[in-house]
DNA sequence: CGTCATGATGGAAGCGCTTCCAATAGCCAC
DNA sequence: GTGGCTATTGGAAGCGCTTCCATCATGACG
């Protein structure tokens, strides 16, 4: 095609220097004078050099590639907001340290698939891999890859009292506690929460906060009602129709992501309930779903593209040799008050 | 870390071969007796050996990397939706056929971005890159890439006069005629279109779709109000205050894509109107959040996992040799009807 | 003023693979 | 049988880079 790429030997004559000195350049090498590294410089610029990153693997930099492993179910859609987020802020960061990003989506439920995604990541040499839920507390997911030499992030690994790999996430039980409590305020005592599966730590640990606020409030356990769906939309309007049903039924809604939550109103909605008033609904993680759904959502914000970044940089420490205990970063969560939960009817009654 | 892992000359010694042979299995090369193939495959199995993608790129197997180009404004979020499909279906076809997917989010009106994604790509020796719209017609970006070596495809290019990039995508002047139309019969008679940026020249296609459709019912073009936005969510709900604010206003609002069609809904509700009662609306692509809104959107459907999958193979081909002119796939679309369009009122007592 | 530690620098050996090319083996027609 | 071909096979040369190790300057120090 066009013409040969400069390899880093047409530097090395350019710049009159041995090849290994023009090495130590690319790599911040120390022993190397300054004016010998400005020249260096000047030739690479000069000739438009860069790097192969082939080569520089093979030759034992390792490949500098990153693999994200996201769950997504084959027929259904993906969660994909909150992959992409997550997904932007880790390409953004790998595009900034120099690694390449490999994105792997896997059905959830499917063992010869976590088979298959250990395969792939370690036939494609990658460095290190970021685990999102539920993969972040899949054992046989980390222990494949550490097996095989692959450095771990994960993003929002369940409980703490099993940290067994570096994570970035929000302090999920605060979340969790956040939200109940703002419908409590509101006056809400009949809380219908829809979970995710169950073995989605950290959505369980959302649950554990909505359960201490209840406490907090004097309420017993029986004025929730909770019921696991799958993150799903469907899911989230199948749940919502089953709480509806009941009698008495609940006030207000807390869902465990915006996807449930807008299944929630959807439901709502084909019953001619109005929202908030008739019905508070309450979401999770602040994806765009919850400003593009009627009406707008109540919901708990995760910085999710920061956590994406962070992911990245935990690995990229790790691979830069970073020894020591697991570390997991607690990012700051909010409660962003939109539309879609207002004060409870009866119980305003009856306060007053 | 682990022990040492096997490299083709393992291979070659265990079945007491030649490693140029080995090399020739691996690679589905010919003039390999059965028997040899055989002992070489099995020689693999038993050292569990996977070839290094590393060291085949370096020795002139190429990189095997296919970079996706993909739009997001830094702020605003990306349209997730449209991307993760396109996204899963090329991440899916690439796990097939061996390559690997890096995706680039590039903020869409950025000149220095596309250069530094020229840059990139070509840094990172990409083989290929997938170009989604806008990027699909940007001249700058194709000859960049092209002058580098890269292989092109392109989502959705504009205008079939200036191929000079395969592509996919659905026949959009057909889309919208087809989504037209579906109102028309509705009794719709006063329609604006919400469309995008004016350079996304697939959305104008669709565009000219929906003239056709009203000149073919004998319409004069002053009952078609246009409006152009970007395609988000927000931009989707201007214009549709605007629309609103018109006398006569509109009774049904054909929109680019589902974001907007979100926006419009949004404001639709905000002002107290029912959908489709007294409004009735269309959104375009058919991605998730169509199901998501209340009421759920009519809105054309795009085979979008199929397009991203497509475009790998477009590619690949092309990686692979193939010559000859600029190829564009077409996919079939289909209009989806759900409910957010409906009868036209005054039409209905008009006609009666 | 000689001796060493120390900082700079370049030579050369691979990393694991593809590919060019020479070598060998097998096959046919005459 | 024998020359001429083609189907197989393996040796060896890199691909562009990092890194080990030897080689030099330098300056500090006794």
């Amino acid at each position: 095609m066009s013409t040969r790429k400069p390899t880093i030997d047409d530097v090395a004559r350019l710049s009159g220097v041995g090849r290994t000195t023009v090495s130590r350049v690319l790599n911040d090498g120390p022993n190397v004078r300054e004016p010998v590294r400005r020249k260096v410089l000047a030739a690479v610029a000069a000739l438009d050099y860069r790097v192969n990153p082939q080569a520089r693997s093979l030759a034992g930099g390792g490949s500098r590639v990153l693999a994200l492993v996201l769950a997504s179910d084959l027929d259904a859609e993906p969660n994909s907001f909150y992959a992409s987020a997550l997904e932007l802020g880790a390409v953004r960061e790998c595009l900034q340290s120099g690694y390449q990003l490999i994105t792997r989506h896997v059905p959830q439920d499917d063992p010869a698939a976590i088979r298959q995604i250990v395969e792939t990541v370690s036939s494609q040499r990658c460095q290190g891999a970021i685990l999102t839920p539920p993969f972040s507390d899949n054992a046989e997911l980390i222990e494949g890859l550490r097996a095989r030499g692959v450095h771990l992030a994960a993003i929002s690994p369940g409980g703490d009292w099993l940290r067994i790999v570096d994570g970035v996430g929000i302090d999920d039980e605060a979340g969790g506690h956040d939200i109940a409590r703002h419908l409590l305020n509101l006056g809400h005592r009949r809380i219908g929460y829809l979970g995710g599966i169950a073995g989605h730590l950290s959505a369980e640990r959302r649950l554990e906060g909505v359960r201490r606020a209840m406490r907090e409030t004097g309420l017993s356990g029986e004025t929730l009602v909770v019921e696991r769906g799958d993150f799903t939309f469907r899911s989230g309007g199948l749940i919502t129709s089953r709480m509806l049903d009941r009698s008495p039924r609940p006030t207000a809604l807390i869902c465990a992501n915006d996807d449930m939550a807008a299944g929630a109103l959807s439901v709502a909605h084909a019953r001619g309930l109005q929202v908030p008033a008739d019905l508070s609904i309450a979401g999770f993680d602040d994806t765009p779903v919850s400003a593009i759904v009627w009406p707008p959502l109540t919901t708990v914000h995760q910085p999710l593209k920061a956590m994406g970044g962070e992911a990245v940089r935990l690995v990229s420490s790790r691979i830069g040799g970073a020894q020591g205990e697991c570390f997991f970063r607690t990012l700051p969560h909010t409660v962003v008050v939109r539309e879609s939960a207002g004060q409870a009817q009866e119980t305003t009654t009856s306060t007053t």
